[in-house]
DNA sequence: TCTATAATTCACCAACTAGTGAATTGCAAC
DNA sequence: GTTGCAATTCACTAGTTGGTGAATTATAGA
């Protein structure tokens, strides 16, 4: 895992901006699988394959590069999902593609999940009277709204839809079950990880989700 | 937190089911607070009010104290669950019936979600081979089976419901929104544990199970 | 009352861990 | 090429941290 030794022919041997980027890579990967207590300074330095003192140089102490590391998730998923072109859609098309593409993003970005559970334990206080955070995520909910009021308009969905309750509901359905996968494997003793089972819970959370929304 | 210094006339001083049930409850707390990573075992000790060198004559190390508080952790809930009766209901009132439960349980019992996201942060080696966890959980799952049945059979809920995915998903849809309300709060710039806004979400998801599983 | 032993305390350690002061070096600008 | 400074390395530490060997003591049973 630790960088490349080789650099290529157009690059410097020093790049504060790629170091920078190296560390926070290291940093999400460290986190994600130890969690903020578990996470090791040196271990982070080493995956990134510099010099621990950089660490300390560009990020403070171990708290604010948790606090970077978290942010740029944030940014990441967001900006996917800005990429998704949603009301484009019709309503009903618009909220499967919701429940798909956040199956697929927390399968794609298991880190995402765990990282997230580290910030919750500690009361999310890394994000804390972080504006920034809500300016990103706000239009999400916007646009989700505007979904909900267009499908209801149109007769196809019920009214009444709070988008916040929604997006947690889609969210929640895909994330407790990839989150908790191995508990809920362990303790009900099937294999949840199988594409079959994959498969058959994209299509129950569809069901779950529309079933609910849609009109008869 | 401390264990009060004063014992009751009739308790000795020495006990070996009390210090362990007491160091018991230290861990749960201390795990829970902090994760598996975080967790410290002088802290434990503190908690309990009892010699840390006691933690390691009972519980051999870390990861078995962290093995017994999990398991404890899981005798409890499905204990509470049991006690519903709820193949006394009609299917329809035993479903919701099992989703309040869930949410009063998950709000009452905030170190059941931590220890859980601590557990799956660890892949869940500290239950596996575990038949025990099994054998617990199952019946939950049978039971569910058979309200499912019943439903459908009486004509009001819909056919072809998978028990284990409807399970995840009201585990699911209270579990995200009670384990990540911090994040979620601070994302969306909206409290999520005040009183109206915990009724409005126990609402919401009695809306979306039932209104997935009923027909009409 | 005595005694064997389970329950508990005490004192200790090697390995680790976040963090730092100071020295070094690549490189952009002149 | 020289130079100023940012980027990086080096060497080090004070405080933890999980874990343990051995001594001590409460207590149940004889």
């Amino acid at each position: 895992m630790a960088r490349a030794p080789t650099l290529a022919a157009d690059e410097r041997l020093r790049d504060a901006d790629r170091s920078q980027a190296t560390i926070l890579a290291a940093a999400r990967d460290e986190f994600a699988e130890h969690g903020l207590g578990g996470a090791r300074m040196d271990r982070i330095a080493e995956r990134a394959g510099l010099n621990k003192r950089l660490i300390y140089y560009y990020f403070e102490d171990k708290e604010q590069l948790f606090r970077a590391v978290l942010e740029q998730a944030y940014l990441n998923i967001r900006e996917e999902e800005r990429k998704l072109h949603l009301l484009d859609l019709k309503p009903a098309d618009a909220v499967r593609r919701l429940v798909e593409f956040t199956w697929d993003y927390y399968l794609a970005h298991p880190e995402f999940l765990t990282l997230l559970n580290s910030a919750n334990l500690h009361r999310a206080r890394h994000l804390e009277e972080s504006t920034r955070a809500r300016e990103m995520n706000s239009p999400l909910i916007e646009m989700l709204a505007e979904i909900l009021e267009r499908g209801r308009k149109d007769g196809s969905f019920r009214g009444g839809v709070d988008p916040l309750q929604l997006y947690v509901s889609i969210a929640g359905l895909a994330y407790f079950y990839l989150s908790n996968s191995h508990t809920l494997s362990a303790i009900f003793g099937r294999d949840l990880l199988s594409a079959k089972a994959k498969n058959e819970r994209l299509a129950h959370m569809c069901d779950v989700i529309l079933g609910y929304l849609l009109r008869n």
